[in-house]
DNA sequence: TTGAAAGCGCTAACAG
DNA sequence: CTGTTAGCGCTTTCAA
């Protein structure tokens, strides 16, 4: 009377459909997979029979069969990070739209774990992949496998030496505008509070920080640059130091989402009401007193260019590989529109 | 010269791997696998083989014999609410504790899709489900999954009628010291804007609200209730007409990380100062001025425990089936103190 | 220790 | 149209 479902899986398969619809395996398949050329009596047993032990494809076996996954892998580098998130919403719906299945992880900034996660991705034979790839000297890895044929995008930063399309953000103009913005406004004392100084982000946007001084001939001064440490955002005593020292700001400049949060967090501590232009946009910058002016990035926008492209290449595209860069926005909200 | 992978993946095989070093493919697998039962030299020539074919063992075909996928779905319904992607976060840990892959997607609260990625990763085989239900009437998929065998865990709400582990939040008592919070500083017309009447949070965290209202002998006055429609939190007409009306409110009380952001955005557009308790907390609560009081949630725990349910069931723990209940936390920071 | 061979569940020729 | 058969790449008896 019950069903003999194969042992293994615990799950009937086709076998047992075709045994008990009294057919071939073949017209089990074709059935399921939506083949024509199967006359109506054939269709309805083979129907039945599935309804009734409850058939389901094994989609595993038939992609390995066939050579695809239908699916894709995602790192980035923490899911709880808006901006990833995003990315990650926008590389989810194209994957949806593309009946393709995401397989996501977050590196949290470990080069080692990335390396585990990219490798279990291409063990598990995705279709490709896109990812923040890791600040890591030792990428031989992603190399053998982009050399093997794993496609791949890089997304936020690129991986130098290796060819590959990649989605980045334009950090030096988004940066500079932001420090322009502020020297428009009459500001020649700037702070400015950045992460990690070794991250590709962090660099270029201290570069556009610079670049921004410089051309108004403003000399830079060291005393003014802060980076976080190991993902330590320890800014309230060199904040503080600057602004009870002789020569304080008029403005600061801050090179990330944390950042801004941090930094926004202490000056709602003190009586001192300086400008600010972030670099990332946030929830509720509208809402504090007085809103923050942002550089705001898309990562939407970067999530879906890079699926798109990874997806274009999946469909034989092989033009030469290419670099989009993002534009950012400024998004004044008048923190940073505070005079000197 | 070339070495001739086999064609359809376009990677060597373990095939390719036992010709190359002149053994056989059992040998292959037992070094690959780590078995020590293989003598030293042809181990060497295994791993030269390797080295130079550069070969990758596919998980998927590894997989499919094993019977188990070493992958979980995760479903929720967005990354991009930080209430969901730190629940990822946390899932992500423990799957990457274990070895696992994590499949994730969202349903964007939509019936159709969550189905859709539901079957999907039990098509894939997932050896266990984390899911966000839909709040759908046609759940009969899922229950014939779950009779097929498929591990699954609720989190968020429950899904009537299916014997599944479950974690959730306690979103009525949540609720309910909220609004006690507000009535103990005084306050007796405390206005109510949360999400769509029929999910199940807010239907919960609505009868908090009354119960504690109800507790006080305070009458319950049906046009405090606001509720969003379809996704929309059109709060700014309501709570103006109840601000400029006969008998305002002197206390709010949001139902969830979005209507605390809408009434925020509208009260700092106002002259009003009103006592806000929000039911979830968020990024820079402590910074807007006042801070905003919060009912904390903790999904970072849910997603742990939920995980840790589901890897325990795939352990072969057997014990009846359980819901846990996540009990709140009240974290004052100002709004939730201002006398009526 | 080792290799040959039999599958895991599915698809895709290839004959009928 | 349909069924038989040979794999996809791997693991795992089973003999040797």
């Amino acid at each position: 009377m019950t069903p003999t479902p194969s042992p293994v899986s615990g799950r009937p398969t086709m076998r047992d459909v075709a045994r008990r619809a009294g057919v071939g395996v073949s017209t089990v398949s074709r059935v399921v997979s939506g083949d024509v050329r199967v006359s109506p009596a054939r269709t309805a047993a083979v129907r039945t029979a599935i309804a009734e032990l409850g058939f389901r494809r094994n989609d595993s076996a038939r992609q390995l069969r066939k050579g695809a996954a239908a699916s894709i892998g995602l790192l980035i580098e923490s899911v709880s990070d808006p901006f990833f998130s995003l990315i990650t919403q926008a590389v989810e719906e194209v994957a949806n739209d593309r009946d393709s299945l995401l397989m996501s992880a977050s590196s949290n900034r470990d080069a080692e774990r990335a390396r585990k996660m990219i490798l279990a991705f291409c063990a598990r034979r995705v279709d490709g992949l896109i990812i923040t790839p890791p600040e890591s000297q030792s990428i031989d890895y992603l190399r053998q496998e982009l050399l093997a044929g794993v496609r791949m995008v890089f997304i936020d930063r690129p991986v130098p030496g290796l060819e590959a399309d990649t989605v980045l953000t334009d950090n030096v103009g988004g940066a500079r505008a932001a420090v322009e913005h502020l020297i428009a406004h009459g500001h020649r004392r700037i702070a400015c509070f950045t992460d990690r100084h070794e991250l590709f982000t962090s660099i270029n946007r201290v570069l556009g920080y610079r670049q921004a001084l410089e051309a108004a001939g403003i000399p830079i001064d060291p005393s003014l640059i802060h980076a976080s440490v190991n993902g330590a955002y320890r800014f309230a005593e060199p904040l503080a130091a600057l602004l009870d020292g002789p020569n304080p700001p008029t403005a600061v400049f801050t090179g990330n989402n944390r950042a801004t949060s941090t930094i926004l967090r202490e000056l709602s501590r003190r009586p001192e009401t300086l400008a600010l232009v972030g670099f990332d946009d946030f929830e509720l910058a509208d809402v504090v007193q007085p809103g923050v002016s942002v550089i705001a990035q898309d990562p939407l926008t970067m999530g879906r260019i890079a699926a798109n492209l990874l997806f274009s290449r999946l469909d034989g595209d092989s033009s030469p590989v290419q670099t989009i860069t993002l534009r950012t926005s400024l998004i004044a909200r008048g923190s940073g529109e505070i005079r000197a």
